[in-house]
DNA sequence: GTTGCCGGGCC
DNA sequence: GGCCCGGCAAC
């Protein structure tokens, strides 16, 4: 009161009288008081989504209380400019808007100065700032309000994250469930309050907004009592005002209970949006927000070190509208990456519902229909097995692959599950529409050790981060990590095809399991890829029986494959891997380390392997090798000669270097007419 | 013819 | 497995 008298000089009309001013100030400064415990129990608290027509009651405490210092208290009673002449009502409104304007240029300041601080510490956790300087008037509202409001960040960061409160919408059903209000009841005056209302419009829209968000929302503002000294405005309460906050929150709590019931999805937007009071809380309250942040945050720690700050949480529609967009990126991202990892039926899906935890599980569990619908192949047969005697196939190498991907029969699979995953790519549509057209197209996983068959790109990607890269987020590293394999499959006689095919009589196999590897068989359960023999798969390598050819033994009858580079494994070079037709029986393929076959004249082999301390060994593993490289490039349908002599190369061998005078100083390999060992190609 | 070496056989 | 050799193809 020490201002009034100051204040009510500068005054043309001192009509008002500085007791009634006194008069009406007193009244309303006590009428504000809501600091005893009682007047900030549950049902006392100003702020009332049931009824808004409190609101301006509430304001008009919070604008006396906030003007009290200055002594303008008198002037925020309307029923005073009622009584008095129209002009002194207009001046009086004019100074009072012209003080206002003042006090909250300099609150503004301030809360840009916390806010600023804020983000120095959050790492530009948004306080918008924009809301401070749209409304001052609100901003005033609002800061004084906080304490009457205080609400309710506490209740909601011991919430549960499933039950995390979502923006409020000043629904009668939720007004339903919030006590009756006495407080201001007992000091609502009707005329007044309409005036007053329509005087401070925007304080009453954001009133209107925090009744609406209500304090169960996380972005009510709110008052730290960890650091209310952050902000200066707080200091404008009488002193024995502070230190009630606590006292406050704590008795907000009890209040709280529907808003965390409230379902939290982003379903609610638009209906929150048509009571254009939509914002972003700063915890990401949303179901799908939430999920993407980074850090779980049930509440924004703004809100807590801030409270004047937090007051800036009420969002102005074009926040509003950023937040909006915001979570149509973020949701366009997550339907993005359900597109490419989802499963097309999930595309049909809403968008996740539920709680935030629902949410994120709705996220996860769309990759497990991607895992299980987007035709991973990777099956636990086990090991591949042509030699005609078994027509089980298997994408998966036996190589390590603890994968927790569930198994599907790969007979289950037709060729559209594939197309279906793979509409990411214009290629794998033609891919596709190969795939109908005699091509069958596998994806092959270049980590070095692994060499995984996948049918789909999906799947692939899948395999490799999981397996390979460890992480679930697909950030397209695993791009680099697979390539695609065509494998055209001659329906007659291929030009490509090095080889005429064999009849399926020669090799006495069913004719079902030669062509199975190209489809060009389409038999309902067919799978539809073909295995291709593991760079480095040593599962299926020299221990195949000889029944059990190993994974190239299965090779179908000329079947053509290449195998672009679309993906390249750095360690991998372009390769076009000819599969001919052979004689099941004495060529074993052995898988080597890192094998390629190329067509080139002069295959390379890369071998990771250390050689043997035995010569045997040595010459047994390279033999091995060859024996490969033979059976790859075999090109005689004929049983009499599998063989493929590469060319020779130029290096000395131990016969020309030590000469036949000195045979004993050769290599065993050349000593037994076979490749050197000492020089090796 | 020489060289490299695959395939096969023998022990 | 060790050893040897016939035979083939590249040179
Ligand atoms: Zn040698």
């Amino acid at each position: 009161m020490r201002g009034v008298r100051t204040i009510c000089d500068v005054l043309p009309d001192r009509n008002y009288g500085l007791e009634a001013i006194s008069h009406r100030f007193t009244k309303q400064y006590k009428s504000f008081q809501p600091r005893r415990p009682e007047d900030l129990s549950a049902t006392n608290l100003p702020f009332s989504r049931r009824s808004w027509n409190i609101k301006p009651e509430v304001e008009d405490g919070k604008v006396a209380e906030f003007m009290a210092p200055v002594g303008l208290v008198g002037l925020t009673d309307v029923s005073i400019w009622a009584s008095s002449s129209p002009e002194v009502c207009f001046l009086s409104l004019l100074l009072f808007l012209i003080l206002t304007i003042t006090v909250l240029t300099v609150c503004i300041k301030c809360h840009r100065k916390q806010a600023n601080q804020m983000d120095a510490t959050y790492g530009g956790q948004t306080i918008d700032k924009k809301d401070t300087s749209t409304t001052q008037n609100s901003f005033s509202y609002d800061d004084n309000n906080q304490d009457a409001t205080l609400p309710s960040w506490r209740h909601h960061k011991n919430m549960p994250e499933s039950k995390l409160p979502e923006t409020h919408v000043a629904t009668p059903h939720h007004a339903a469930t919030q006590p009756p209000f006495h407080w201001q009841a007992a000091r609502a005056g009707g005329s007044n309050e309409i005036a007053k209302r329509d005087l401070t419009i925007d304080r009453v829209n954001c009133t209107i907004t925090m009744a609406t968000l209500g304090p169960g929302d996380s972005s009510q503002c709110t008052l730290s009592p960890s650091a209310p000294q952050n902000c200066p405005s707080v200091d404008i309460r009488p002193p024995r005002e502070r230190g009630q906050d606590r006292l406050a929150h704590t008795l907000c709590f009890g209040q709280e209970g529907p808003s965390g019931t409230e379902k939290n999805t982003y379903r609610n937007i638009p209906e929150r949006n048509r009571q254009g009071l939509i914002f972003a809380p700063q915890g990401r309250t949303e179901a799908g927000w939430n999920h993407l942040s980074a850090p779980q945050q049930t509440t924004s720690p703004t809100m807590h070190s801030c409270p004047s700050s937090a007051t800036c949480r009420v969002r102005s529609p074009g926040s509003v509208d950023m937040d909006e967009i915001m979570a149509a990126m973020v949701l366009t991202s997550l339907s993005c990456t359900s597109v490419v990892h989802d499963p097309p039926h999930s595309h049909t899906d809403p968008v996740p519902g539920g709680d935030m935890e629902s949410g994120g599980g709705y996220m996860k569990s769309g990759g497990g229909d991607m895992e299980s619908g987007g035709g991973d192949m990777e099956c636990g047969g086990g090991e591949l097995s042509d030699s005609g005697s078994s027509g089980y196939w298997s994408w998966d190498h036996g190589n390590i692959s603890p994968a927790p991907s569930p198994s599907v029969a790969e007979t289950d699979s037709s060729p559209d599950e594939g197309l279906l995953m793979e509409l990411e790519h214009g290629e794998e549509l033609n891919h596709t529409k190969k795939l109908k057209g005699g091509f069958k197209g596998v994806y092959k996983c270049l980590w070095p050790s692994c060499g995984k068959l996948l049918p789909s790109s999906v799947g692939m990607r899948r395999h490799i981060r999981v397996l390979h890269l460890g992480t679930e987020h697909s950030d397209r590293e695993e791009d680099f990590y697979y390539t695609k394999i065509f494998c055209e499959a001659p329906t007659g006689p291929s030009p490509v095809s090095p080889v005429p095919p064999v009849p399926a009589s020669v090799l006495g196999l069913p004719a079902s399991v030669l062509w199975a590897s190209c489809g060009s068989h389409s038999g309902p359960d067919r799978d539809p890829g073909l295995q291709i023999p593991s760079t480095s798969s040593g599962s299926s390598g020299p221990g195949s029986a000889p029944g059990q050819p190993s994974a190239l033994s299965q090779s179908a009858p000329s079947s053509f494959w290449q195998i672009q580079t679309e993906h390249l494994y750095p360690a991998c070079t372009p390769v076009q891997v000819t599969v001919t037709s052979r004689s099941p029986a004495p060529c074993h393929w052995t898988p080597p380390p890192l094998t390629v076959t190329s067509t080139h004249p002069k295959p390379q082999i890369v071998t990771g392997r250390c050689r043997s301390v035995s010569v045997g060994e040595q010459w047994l593993q390279q033999n091995s090798a060859t024996n490969r490289l033979t059976t790859m490039n075999a090109a005689s349908p004929s049983r009499t000669h599998c063989s493929f002599r590469k060319t020779r190369s130029e290096a000395k061998k131990c016969r020309k270097v030590y000469g036949l005078d000195h045979k004993d100083q050769w290599c065993t390999a050349c000593r037994w007419k076979k490749a050197c060992q000492r020089f090796p190609d």
